[in-house]
DNA sequence: GCCAACGTTGGC
DNA sequence: GCCAACGTTGGC
C-alpha cells in the first residue's frame, strides 16, 4: 500500500484538474450543490492520486469533457480527503463494481466545495494552440480523469480566466 | 457517430 | 508475466 505524501504545514496547496461530462454533472450542478462527493473514479492511476496525493485545501479545476466545447470552467477546493466510494457497492448505480471486495474497497471518493466559475473558460482548443500548455497532462495524457496541474500552469490559467465571475 | 488511443481482462 | 482481445474515453 502506498503511503500518503506528507504535506507539511507550510507547503502550498497543489492544483488538480478533474474531468466531468457536463451532461452528467456540470460546474452549474456543483455551484447549486455547493459541496459534492466526487465519485465514480474507476481508473487505478486516478484512484491512486485520490488516495496518495490529494489533500484538504488543494485546488481543483473543473473540466468539461465529451461536450461541444471541452474546457476548464471552474474552481473547487478539496474539503475531505479520500474515503470509500459507496457507489461501487450500489447495484443500481452506474458506478457499481461487482468485483470490488467489501472488506477492501477498490474505489475512493473525495469531497469538493464549489468556489467559482471562471469568468473566461479555458477551452481545450486554446490550450492546444497557445503553446504554453503543451506539457499539460490534458494534452499529453487526455484520458486520465484526475490530472495534476503545475503551479505555473495553474497561475497562467487563473490569469487567463480573469479574477472572479 | 467515428475511430484512435489506451486501460483492463483473462488465457496461456 | 505476456499479449491479444476487448471495452471505454473523448475529441472531432
Amino acid at each position: 500500500m502506498a503511503k500518503k505524501t506528507p504535506r507539511t504545514e507550510n507547503s502550498k496547496p497543489q492544483f488538480w484538474l478533474f474531468k466531468t461530462e457536463p451532461d452528467e454533472y456540470s460546474i452549474d450542478d456543483l455551484a447549486t450543490e455547493k459541496n459534492c462527493t466526487w465519485e465514480g473514479i474507476r481508473n487505478y492511476q486516478a484512484r491512486n492520486r485520490l488516495r496518495d496525493d490529494i489533500r484538504i485545501g488543494d485546488q481543483v479545476f473543473i473540466y468539461h469533457s465529451s461536450c461541444a466545447k471541452p474546457a476548464i470552467v471552474g474552481l473547487a477546493i478539496v474539503t475531505q480527503e479520500a474515503y470509500t466510494d459507496s457507489a461501487q457497492f450500489d447495484p443500481t448505480s452506474h458506478y457499481y463494481d461487482a468485483k470490488s471486495p467489501t472488506d477492501k474497497p477498490r474505489w475512493l471518493a473525495v469531497t469538493l466545495r464549489y468556489q467559482r466559475h471562471l469568468a473566461n473558460t479555458i477551452t481545450l482548443a486554446f490550450i492546444k494552440k497557445s503553446g504554453q500548455f503543451i506539457d499539460m497532462e490534458l494534452v499529453a495524457r487526455p484520458r486520465l480523469s484526475i490530472q495534476s496541474v503545475s503551479i505555473e500552469h495553474a497561475n497562467a490559467i487563473l490569469q487567463l480566466a480573469g479574477a472572479t465571475e
